[in-house]
DNA sequence: TGGGGTGATATTTTT
DNA sequence: TATCACCCCA
């Protein structure tokens, strides 16, 4: 984009005073308005890079933000800035000043997977027998620290019997986690919020370190996310969030859109900019998103406008069953292809679920055309990575205990269930982790000599390789611990099948290269402890994020498709049931499920397709369907339904809801 | 210890 | 209906 910024774009970029809230629509340039302004800060305002921060949800985001405003500066100038998620900004605090929370260097960081654990062993030794109980406890436990929630409010403020429980299991969750000396994902934020609050001087060294904050995605912070904010940037408010409450697609896990809102409360003297001015979408696009948002209500106005025309009409397409649907879009996308000369990857098809991915995973490639399905693997998430995490975490935090049983017996060693059972309650007993445990002489009244022995094998050798990871660079204490454990040999004879195998050894090796390549760079000091608090926030390798260069349609839930744009998007299964979802049809969650329509209509640049089926098998039986009550909402002056029956009264039809919609089906249903 | 049978369950997901 | 997690047995 060469274009100059336009008027309320450079606004934005020059009101550095004051608090500043920029309601970006979809498309108009938010991330330029972000980079520009850094590089005005820097260069007009005299700000020193280091002390600007630029605060992103995902390290995607970060990573694009970091080279646009490279690109932008040059490496030179932007040296020191600090652009990352709200996560790793937490890292970094917990990094200089986690012993004010009583925690010691090379803290672990728990993921999903290690938090479950520790839930379930909680669960089971307060004797709730449910084993699923522990993804409810997960999900309640992380609501309540998004929501700042301490574990004695929880406990105060519990509703029912259910929630006092929960709490009191939240409070015990918190300790577990201290003597393990790990935070788990939520702590990165609500922990340093603490700090912050608690500790004048940490709170002053921060506000000074950080003298400017930029937030992207404002709309999808959460109430630690926000209380940070605050905290960090004190009573000089310096900073300016931009966001979109018309995106706000998040509050089902913790995002509070209202904190937009809030702001103008608790800053008088906030700056309100607003861009509308799309730069993605043909008017016919932008006036069909615009008539279906405004179906919510909404504090803060917004039209779009683009100067690119019109454009072709929105079309929708209705299809006799789920098969039907997948192959005529399949069709459809190796015509169109074929006349207009596209390529595949300016295709996307977006759904609400990721299941409805695979029949359109099966025609496409039947039809033998490329595709990428974005989102579920990620690295981090294979075995052999966590395995090999779990050996590093443990050499630099040996109260890790998630880690300990993560390895314990991979490879085997031929310690048994009961043997780690007497292991642990020896520790419980002591107040000791299991690491400990091992090496501590009185063990040998609870433990067969046998398993003794075994047990103290084990920690003898953790003993050698951590004095040994002190001194070796990092990759190669890495190899050791593969060499020394004989993992390959481990793979090879519990997969009995050498072409996996290789291939784990392949992301072994890639982990490795990257341990390497991070305990190089500066900020790391060629510390293990820091390269894996790093590793721990990455979920998707970079490499990856290559990858997608290829030339392939793109499938992607709705949610993931945010902030991305693709030239001609099919937006799938636009039925009442799926879009809106049944389990959103409430009067407060259908809002989010229209703004969630809404992000797809905004992610096409030139067409959009609508397509719903008229028939789908749902939970075991096929049901009747109903087209989606937003296609009625669309204007019908840039919306072609591809069946001329359909009435004509968006705004009629719209009112009387459902019954109608009903009606409309049966005008439709002429096959 | 790993595979197979069984039963529950069915949005959206990042770090 | 299909998947997925979990438990139990060989």
């Amino acid at each position: 984009m060469k274009t100059p910024l336009n008027p309320p774009q450079v606004q934005a970029v020059r009101h550095v005073d004051g608090p500043l809230l920029v309601l970006a629509g979809a498309g108009s340039g938010k991330t330029r308005v972000i980079t520009h302004k850094i590089a005005w800060l820097v260069r007009e305002c005299g700000h020193a890079p280091g002390n600007i921060g630029a605060v992103t949800f995902t390290n995607k985001a970060a990573r694009e933000m970091k080279s646009r405003v490279a690109a932008l500066l040059g490496p030179r100038d932007g040296r020191g800035l600090m652009v990352s998620t709200f996560h790793s900004l937490g890292l970094r605090i917990l990094q200089r000043d986690h012993a004010h929370l009583g925690y010691r260097s090379g803290f672990s960081i728990f993921d999903a997977e290690d938090a479950r654990g520790v839930m379930r062993e909680l669960l089971r030794s307060a004797g709730t027998d449910a084993d699923q109980d522990g993804e409810r406890l997960q999900w309640r436990i992380s609501a309540w620290k998004s929501d700042m929630v301490s574990p004695e409010q929880a406990i105060s403020k519990a509703a029912d019997d259910t929630e006092h429980h929960q709490a009191l299991l939240y409070a015990e969750y918190q300790r577990h986690l201290q003597a393990y000396n790990a935070f788990d994902f939520d702590d990165l934020i609500v922990r340093p919020v603490q700090l912050l609050a608690e500790q004048p001087d940490v709170r002053e060294y921060w506000q000074n370190r950080l003298r400017y904050l930029l937030v992207d995605e404002y709309q999808d912070t959460n109430t630690s996310q926000y209380d940070l904010l605050r905290q960090l940037t004190g009573v000089r408010a310096r900073f300016t969030v931009v966001g979109d409450d018309d995106q706000s697609i998040y509050a089902w896990r913790g995002a509070r859109p209202e904190n937009l809102h809030r702001l103008s409360e608790d800053y008088p003297t906030l700056r309100v900019i607003k861009l509308e001015q799309n730069y993605r979408s043909t008017a016919r696009i932008l006036r069909s998103a615009n008539a279906l948002i405004a179906g919510n209500p909404h504090l803060f106005d917004k039209q779009l406008w683009s100067t690119l025309g019109d454009g072709d009409p929105l079309r929708v397409i209705r299809s006799r069953d789920a098969d039907t649907e997948v192959t005529r879009i399949a069709g459809e996308i190796i015509q169109h292809r074929f006349h207009k000369r596209t390529a595949f990857s300016d295709y996307a098809i977006l759904y609400r679920g990721n299941h409805q991915a695979r029949p359109f995973e099966k025609a496409l490639r039947e039809h033998q055309i490329p595709y990428r399905i974005n989102g579920g693997n990620s690295f981090f998430d294979k075995a052999e990575i966590k395995d090999l995490m779990a050996y590093l975490r443990l050499l630099v935090n040996p109260d890790d205990n998630s880690a300990f049983l993560r390895i314990i017996n991979t490879p085997r060693r031929q310690i048994g269930a009961s043997t780690l059972e007497k292991l642990g309650a020896y520790a419980g007993q002591r107040d000791i982790s299991l690491v400990a445990a091992c090496g501590e002489m009185g063990l040998g009244e609870y433990l067969a000599e046998r398993n003794l022995q075994r047990v103290r094998e084990f920690s003898q050798w953790l003993d050698d390789m951590t004095r040994m990871a002190a001194r070796e660079p990092v990759a190669n204490v890495a190899r050791r611990v593969l060499h020394e454990t004989d993992y390959e040999a481990w793979l090879l004879e519990t997969s009995r099948d050498p072409v996996r195998t290789e291939k784990r050894m392949a992301s072994l090796a890639e982990l490795v290269e990257w341990l390497g390549k991070l305990a190089a760079r500066e900020e790391m000091d060629g510390r293990l402890d820091r390269v894996l608090a790093h590793l721990s926030l990455m979920g998707i390798l970079d490499r990856q994020a290559d990858d997608d260069g290829g030339d392939q349609v793109q499938l992607m839930t709705l949610h993931a498709a945010k902030g991305l744009e693709f030239d001609h998007v099919f937006m799938v299964g636009m039925e009442e049931g799926l879009l809106p979802h049944q389990a959103s049809i409430d009067a407060e969650t259908i809002e989010e499920e229209r703004r969630l329509c809404y992000v797809g209509i905004t992610r096409a640049r030139r067409s959009l397709t609508l397509s719903w089926a008229a028939h789908r098998r749902r939970a075991g039986d096929t049901v009747e369907c109903e087209p989606s009550r937003f296609l009625a909402e669309l204007p019908t002056a840039d919306v072609v339904w591809e069946d001329p029956t359909r009435p004509v009264d968006p705004e009629v039809r719209a009112a009387k809801g459902r019954a109608h919609l009903a009606t409309l089906r049966d005008l439709l249903a002429n096959d």
